[in-house]
DNA sequence: ATAGCTGCAAATGCTTTGCAAGGCC
DNA sequence: GGCCTTGCAAAGCATTTGCAGCTAT
């Protein structure tokens, strides 16, 4: 898991995706990367911003999510129509969706495995594979 | 794949689905059900009802669409946001998404196995799993 | 006859955009 | 200083809803 505290290494975050570290950019990221992995949508992140006291315009947020998954930083993930989380975990893995409560869980990339692809068609290249598991009827621990 | 190319065929299946057979129903399920599988939006739909000189409201299009959905008889899937396709195979399978076209075609579900699935909390039940796999660059062939 | 359906238009919710003011290099 | 960013508000798009009129049974 990527691991950034520092301010240091959130600034060289920033900046090494090209982009350059203004003070919006650097509290957003500090609150996607500075804990675990999370899954939050833009509106979720608006409002954690505005409750930890530094405003940041909602269509900042959204500017900023999508520079951030442009850059690699984030995977912006679909699971109903209208509703885009970012997940901060980027690596191979999948993710386990709780209908009723709408809450987001990762699965491990190797705890669900891929046989055979299909055969694609000439030139075609895998950019990814989703793969959501939806859940019914329980809401998780929390 | 299911075959339903008379006018009883359709008239039952939608009865059968617990909904009047409307005219409107009708003209959609014919639309829908009487080639092959499909993948549409609502919108390529409602285009393609006004095309074959019946009109149906955009609304009741996806009133259709979803009572149809609830009922079994379509599977809803979301490859982007803002986006939702109604698919008519509702047999197990996955999909191929050409990001360029926002072509989708359809995988068989042998072709793509699961390993082992993570567990799962206490009382919960899978609903569905969604497999997507995103290809880039190359526009299938139609 | 009556319960359910349809159409229209307005409302909604999420997301994007245009443009003037502000901030990083 | 110059160019990238931000913020606000307005626009945009897909979808849903309210309600009066219509229709299948």
């Amino acid at each position: 898991m990527r691991q950034a505290v520092t301010s240091n290494d959130i600034i060289e975050m920033v900046r090494d995706a090209g982009l350059r570290p203004t003070r919006q950019r650097l509290s957003l990221a500090r609150l996607l990367f500075s804990g675990g992995d999370r899954h939050v949508t833009a509106e979720q992140l608006h409002s954690e911003s505005l409750g930890q006291g530094f405003s940041v315009s909602l269509a900042t947020v959204y500017n900023t999510l999508h520079q951030f998954t442009t850059a690699g930083l984030l995977r912006e993930l679909v699971v109903d129509a209208g509703r885009s989380y970012f997940d901060t975990n980027i690596s191979a893995h999948h993710h386990l969706y709780f209908e009723d409560s709408g809450i987001l869980r990762d699965v491990a990339g190797d705890n669900v495995a891929i046989g055979e692809l299909p055969a694609l068609p000439e030139g075609a290249k895998i950019s990814r594979i989703d793969i959501i598991i939806r859940v019914k009827d329980c809401a998780p621990a929390a």
